[in-house]
DNA sequence: GAACTCTATCAACACTGTGTCGAGCTCGTC
DNA sequence: GACGAGCTCGACACAGTGTTGATAGAGTTC
C-alpha cells in the first residue's frame, strides 16, 4: 500500500510548498482546489468516506477524474487536508489549560477548556468520522492523530502534576498514564456521542459525565467499603 | 455497499444454520472452511485486513477464488466469523461481575473481572485490529460490537447502582452514563496498548491505571481545592 | 449399472475503482 | 508567433470483487 500524499520529491522550483495540495503554484486553479475540498466536506456529511469515489469528488468540482489528480495525489490527501485544518481550528482558540484552570477553578476551568476544544468538531461530524475511518489504512492519518493526542496528553499530564505538587490532588498512578487514559476516554466517548453510536452518553450530558470522572480521578481518593 | 454475510434466504432444507459460513451442509468440505478461517487468523497477525485479499485467503486454503465464495459470501464474513468466536471466548469464562466484586472486594474483584475479560483479546491482537478496521465499512461488525459494549455497560451499570444503594458509593451522574464512559475508556485504552499505538499506557500498567480511575470514579468524591 | 442428485471446483467473465500517460488546449510574455 | 507553464481529459493498465456456467466426482435409488 502506497503512502498517500506528501509533496512529490520532484523539482518544485520556487514558491513555498502549500500543504498536501497541488505541486507549488499560485495560478487560477486555486478555485478548483477549493471546489474539491468543498465537495469533499459536503459529501462527507452525507455519506461515509468509503462510499465516496475520486470520481464523485471530481464531478462535484466540475472536472474530470484525471484532472483531480493534478490537484491532489489521492482521495486520502483531500481528507487529510481537511483534517489538518479542522485540527488547526480546534487548536486555535485554545488557551493555556493551566491558566484556565487556575482562573476558573477545576470544574469550571475543565468545562471551559473541553467545551472550547470540542466546538470545532461538533459542527462537522462527517469530517470527524472520515478521519477516524482513515486511520486503519492510512499511516499519515494515524500519525497526525497521534500527534494531536500527544499534545493533549502532555497538557493534562502537566495539570495533574501541578495539582499534585500544590497538594490539591492526592498521589496515584503516574500522571502521564492517568492523562492518557482520561484523554482516550474523552476521545472515545465524544466520538460515540457525536456519531450517534449504539451505547453512547446523551449529547447534553457527555461533558458533565466526563468532567465528573476527570475530577474524581484527579482529585479524589476512593475509600471503598 | 452490500451488507455482507448472513445465511441466504434460499431453501436450506434440513440441518441447523451454522453461523456465517457455508449454506447448511455437513460434508467433507468442512476442512476447507476451517482452512480459510485459519489462513485468515494467521494472515491477520501478519498484516492488516485491508492488505489481505480474497485471493490470499483462497490461496492459503489451497483453493481458487471462486471456490472461496462457495464457503463464505465475502472476506468480511470470514472476519465476522472469527470475531464472533473471539467474543464468545471472551464471554465464556466470565462470571457474574457483581458476585466477583462481592467476594473479592472492589479493587481485587474489578481486577479479576477485567483480567479475565481481556485474556482472550490479548492473544490475538491481529483479530482485534481487524474487527476494529471492519467497523467503518461493515454494519454487521458495528452492531456486533455495539451488542458487546451494551452487555458490559449493563453489567457495570448494575454494579454502580448496587454500590450506591448499599451506601458504598456516593451519588453522582446517572449510573448508566458513568458506565458507558468507563467502558469506553477501557475499550480505547486497552486497544491502544494492545496495538502499540502512539500515546498508550504501558502494557504492565494498563489495568492498574484503569482500575484506579474506575475506583475513584465510582467510590470517590472530589473535594478540589 | 444407468439415471439422478448433491457437493465441490474453477476458467472466464463483467464490473468498479484507482492511478498514469500522453496529447492537446489556453494563456501571458518575450 | 512561438515558447513555456498551467491546466485538461480520453484512453489505458491494473487490482480487486463477485457471478456464471460448465464439469467432475461421490452417494444414493431403482
Amino acid at each position: 500500500m502506497r503512502m498517500a500524499a506528501g509533496p512529490e520529491a520532484k523539482p518544485a522550483p520556487a514558491a513555498a510548498p502549500r500543504g498536501r495540495g497541488r505541486r507549488a503554484t499560485r495560478a487560477s486553479g486555486d478555485d478548483r482546489e477549493r471546489a474539491i475540498l468543498e465537495t469533499a466536506e459536503r459529501l462527507l456529511e452525507e455519506r461515509p468516506l468509503a462510499e465516496i469515489s475520486v470520481d464523485d469528488l471530481a464531478k462535484g468540482a466540475g472536472i474530470s477524474r484525471p484532472t483531480f489528480y493534478f490537484y491532489f495525489p489521492s482521495k486520502d490527501a483531500v481528507v487529510l487536508t481537511i483534517i489538518d485544518r479542522l485540527v488547526a481550528d480546534a487548536a486555535e482558540g485554545r488557551e493555556e489549560i493551566l491558566t484556565t484552570l487556575a482562573e476558573n477553578g477545576p470544574r469550571a476551568g475543565l468545562r471551559k477548556s473541553l467545551e472550547n476544544l470540542y466546538a470545532a468538531f461538533r459542527s462537522r461530524p462527517g469530517v470527524v468520522r472520515a478521519g477516524s475511518d482513515l486511520r486503519p489504512t492510512n499511516g499519515e492519518a494515524r500519525s497526525l492523530w497521534a500527534a494531536v493526542m500527544e499534545g493533549w496528553v502532555a497538557d493534562v499530564t502537566a495539570v495533574i502534576e501541578f495539582e499534585r505538587a500544590r497538594g490539591a490532588a492526592p498521589a496515584g498512578p503516574p500522571a502521564r498514564e492517568m492523562a492518557i487514559a482520561l484523554v482516550q476516554m474523552n476521545e472515545r466517548a465524544q466520538y460515540a456521542t457525536l456519531l450517534g453510536e449504539a451505547p453512547a452518553i446523551d449529547r447534553d450530558h457527555v461533558l458533565d459525565v466526563l468532567i465528573e470522572i476527570w475530577l474524581r480521578a484527579i482529585y479524589g481518593t476512593p475509600e471503598p467499603g
